[in-house]
DNA sequence: TCCATACATTTCGATATCAAACTATTTGAT
DNA sequence: ATCAAATAGTTTGATATCGAAATGTATGGA
């Protein structure tokens, strides 16, 4: 198995503190690399598409929440991991793009209603199809057990660490 | 194996594109949210002793990077994985609470060369140490073995996708 | 009915980032 | 030696985010 960047800080930090035991930032470590280099492919992906990273985001909750959908402003808030405040600019913009319709919720009208627009239908089916090719093709370089093992091993470590599962 | 979030997306996808082949996405999901569930716990460490994440990052950077330091700006942000104006910020705060050095390079005028001052190399000594254990226990869900199995497998992921080493 | 309280969302102020423009220095070709 | 191109860092302007305060709406008890 050949070295990585995260080898190479790990060395360092042995040569430097040898008292430090430095195995789980080497777990951690390549967590977010992989994270980061992960993201910064889909921007470039779904650049291609004209669209922004959020912006899928927040079309693709809607759209596998079909059953449970339309979504408030808040619910979808805590779905994609961001603020209520950030959620209001993603809203606004998605609906000056047509992708999504905002109306008030006339049995409770403390609350909006977000739901796909024809148009934002259109656009996630499409894109979310090429998506997941896309993150095949990023992890080709494992075999089909060794994904699952990754997959298994993330998954022990999130409810280990209770991830807050959106209630 | 108990369920998380991510198995409940993908049974949602499941059920709306059953044409989808969502694999992938249980990987990328789960590392995503890791990563960021991660991230979060190293933040609310930091708090606790007064630095935020990217205070530790550029000291812990410069410590471990002993044996070339002092480092340029431009190389910090590289290894940092930011850009050049993000840094010039980031150091702008460091020098002013005293914790790196900042001086133009006598042999070539347009560097400038960082350093930890002793207060910022007593800091991130002490720090360091805590927030090694801090991130054992983090990973104390999974076993000595799952630990090593998920560091090799990210670093497979890593390598295969050009994950950029710093030059 | 009225009002205190709770709730959902938006607005506001502050922060950190990036890309592009800009300044200063060095290098290299003539 | 001179000047254009390359390099290093900073400044500027725009963007997205967050937490806290503000706004508007609903609920329940007196």
């Amino acid at each position: 198995m050949d070295r990585d960047a995260v080898d190479m800080i790990l060395e360092q930090w042995n040569k430097e503190r040898p008292d430090l035991d430095v195995g789980s930032m080497g777990v951690l470590g390549r967590l977010n690399r992989a994270s980061r280099l992960a993201s910064l492919d889909v921007q470039k992906f779904m650049n291609q598409f004209g669209l922004e990273p959020w912006e899928f985001d927040v079309l693709a909750t809607l759209r596998r929440s079909a059953a449970e959908a339309p979504l408030t402003p808040g619910r979808l808030a805590s779905l994609t991991m961001i603020g209520s405040a950030a959620m209001t600019n993603r809203v606004d913009r998605l609906v000056s793009r047509g992708l999504v319709h905002r109306e008030t919720n006339p049995e409770n009208r403390r609350q909006l209603l977000i739901s796909l627009t024809p148009e934002g239908l259109a656009v996630i089916d499409e894109v979310v199809e090429h998506h997941v090719e896309n993150q095949q093709k990023m992890l080709e370089g494992l075999t089909k057990s060794e994904r699952e093992q990754l997959a298994n091993l993330l998954r022990k470590f999130l409810l280990s660490n209770n991830d807050g599962e959106p209630s």
